[in-house]
DNA sequence: TATAGTAGGTTACTATATAACATTTTGTGA
DNA sequence: TCACAAAATGTTATATAGTAACCTACTATA
């Protein structure tokens, strides 16, 4: 775990506040966060890595003690996109929990290659430059994806390069 | 096939052009075009919609009259994406020929969920912008990569929404 | 309490990609 | 021109990612 982590946050308490936000929002949009949608959501957030569908899968197949098949893990993960609680991250098939489940927002993600660590970076200038961009190419966006492979702070503040 | 492909542009031309192109380049870099390599190339070129690895490998097999392997076909893409040749759309795990090859550049890939055609835009001014905005994180980036979902201008045109 | 809608279970399958090792081809120097 | 190393391709098997289709169970409410 990238140490910035360690160091920044108490993660406990990150995945708590995670999980109390998601209920909060559920509440109010009359949808349910169920048990496996829980769980799910829960896995994820144990780190601030990424996790795949069969990373959860496993997880989730430990937890409950028993053979969990993959359907159940990707309506979970559907219905927690869907309701923008969590990210998929396209350039790497894994998903990753969002930082900001209440308010609508274009996220760009920062992905280390040397720790795995994935940090959102929020409604940055250059979106509304981009949209403006393809708009002027007639071209009417309905989702824009940008991430961004390298090598984070703390990893390069430890001499990393890769 | 959008109408603009058929109209705007001989795609025999647009084919074969990508195909000396390539040549030129691994004859400039002491690299080997090889038949394959050649064969996954014109396959790729076939549309300006993205040909996934699957597509490549059954087009290859009738080609070749037997059926060939997936490591083949991957191999081939990789020699492409490593030259610059072709580019992976992640979001789609699909390959498409490269506009520009001769020239290093970031890219901007406009994918027509309608018509399923690519564009690529080049270079764009948010793209220093967003390097800079990635920088001030302390992030090291390697790779960007940028892809826009949406509808594009014929579509729209055509009264296409989704 | 019938019943429609939602969620989850199960089986089987499709799609995407790679590991590991064998064989063939190609380029190079003796 | 032969030997040999490097590069490319062939082959088999397997890993990883995601979905279709159908069934069962729960749950909310008319």
């Amino acid at each position: 775990m990238p140490h910035h982590i360690l160091k920044d946050h108490d993660h406990n308490q990150c995945i708590s506040s995670a999980l109390r936000s998601a209920e909060d929002i559920c509440l109010q949009r009359g949808i349910k966060l169920t048990q496996i949608r829980r769980q799910v959501l829960e896995i994820i957030w144990q780190g601030h890595q990424p996790s795949t569908a069969y990373d959860i899968l496993d997880c989730l197949s430990q937890q409950q003690n028993k053979k969990v098949a993959p359907p159940t893990v990707y309506r979970a993960l559907d219905f927690l996109l869907d309701n923008g609680l969590i990210h998929r991250l396209e350039s790497m098939n894994a998903y990753i929990g969002c930082d900001a489940p209440t308010t609508p927002h274009q996220s760009c993600f920062l992905i280390c290659s040397h720790c795995r660590s994935v940090a959102e970076l929020h409604d940055m200038p250059i979106y509304a430059a981009l949209a403006e961009e393809v708009r002027q190419e007639g071209f009417k966006a309905k989702g824009i994806m940008i991430e961004v492979k390298g090598v984070c702070a703390d990893c390069v503040e430890q001499g990393q390069s890769a």
